[in-house]
DNA sequence: ATGACTGCAAAGAATTTGCAGCAGA
DNA sequence: TCTGCTGCAAATTCTTTGCAGTCAT
């Protein structure tokens, strides 16, 4: 199908063989709508149980999310729940999060403004800006 | 020592028994002049490298700076460094971080601006917000 | 006295690593 | 062929838990 023919081109084109599995994974990853947030285990889970699917080993999914990531393909969510959350949104945006149910929804880069942003302490520069908005349910 | 007093006091009004532990975890982590960035790893060896004082446990580490975090004593900051990061800082504030050598640098609420925040999610409201500035050396 | 706290060791959760076999170029 | 990738299990790292003994009130 030429679908995975694009896939395949997108995977190689960053350095990266077009495997059976990493084929599977960016048609699930990148082939929707909406941005998709998810944690490696999630992933796993996701993909593994259509089982008319070979399965996919988890250190499959960990080499493969972060070589992913390295090639600018996922982005890196920062929470406080000490597990990585990955976007398939890569552009220049933000989240909400919520840190009971552990939910995550994106804000768009021109619904929040940040201005006077302080210059890079010397010898360095800003690679990327995070901004989590913490929110919670009212009458919890 | 009339320090000592002051801590314990700190202690109780916020409910927590001032224990000979959190005394000494206190002393070491409130009384001083800068704000101070830490891991409960570090924490241990900090304190525990004074071989003058009794040793004081990895999980009494955990449980003391949980129970400083809920009380307000301490914040906890957000990094894709998959460990928890707690600071003495508890005023609205925001972090640079250099993911290379793991290093956080405050930023001042009054230092940089975000306007235009867009409304928490119906039926939730915002708690808190963090921003953080990724930034990388020069030259890497 | 009673309830909270400490410390140990064991368990748990998330992630990484080593390496043999496999597969894309 | 050759290098990169996969998959398994073991190892590592960070954090939590259970519980007996101890300490603050």
């Amino acid at each position: 199908m030429k679908k995975n023919l694009k896939i395949a081109d997108k995977l190689r084109s960053s350095g990266l063989r077009p495997t059976k599995q990493r084929i599977q994974i960016a048609n699930f990853l990148f082939e929707r709508e909406k941005t998709f947030h998810f944690t490696v285990e999630e992933l796993d889970n996701l993909i593994n149980s259509k089982h008319y699917e070979e399965k996919i080993s988890l250190a499959t999914f960990y080499n493969t999310v972060h070589a992913f990531k390295k090639a600018g393909h996922l982005k890196e969510i920062l929470t406080n729940n000490n597990k990585s959350y990955f976007d398939t949104n890569t552009g220049p945006h933000h989240h909400f999060f919520d840190s009971k149910n552990k939910e995550l929804t994106d804000i768009e880069a021109g619904e929040i403004q940040i201005t006077n942003v302080p210059k890079a302490p010397k010898g360095t520069s800003i690679k990327d800006i995070d901004v989590v908005i913490n929110i919670e349910n009212d009458y919890h």
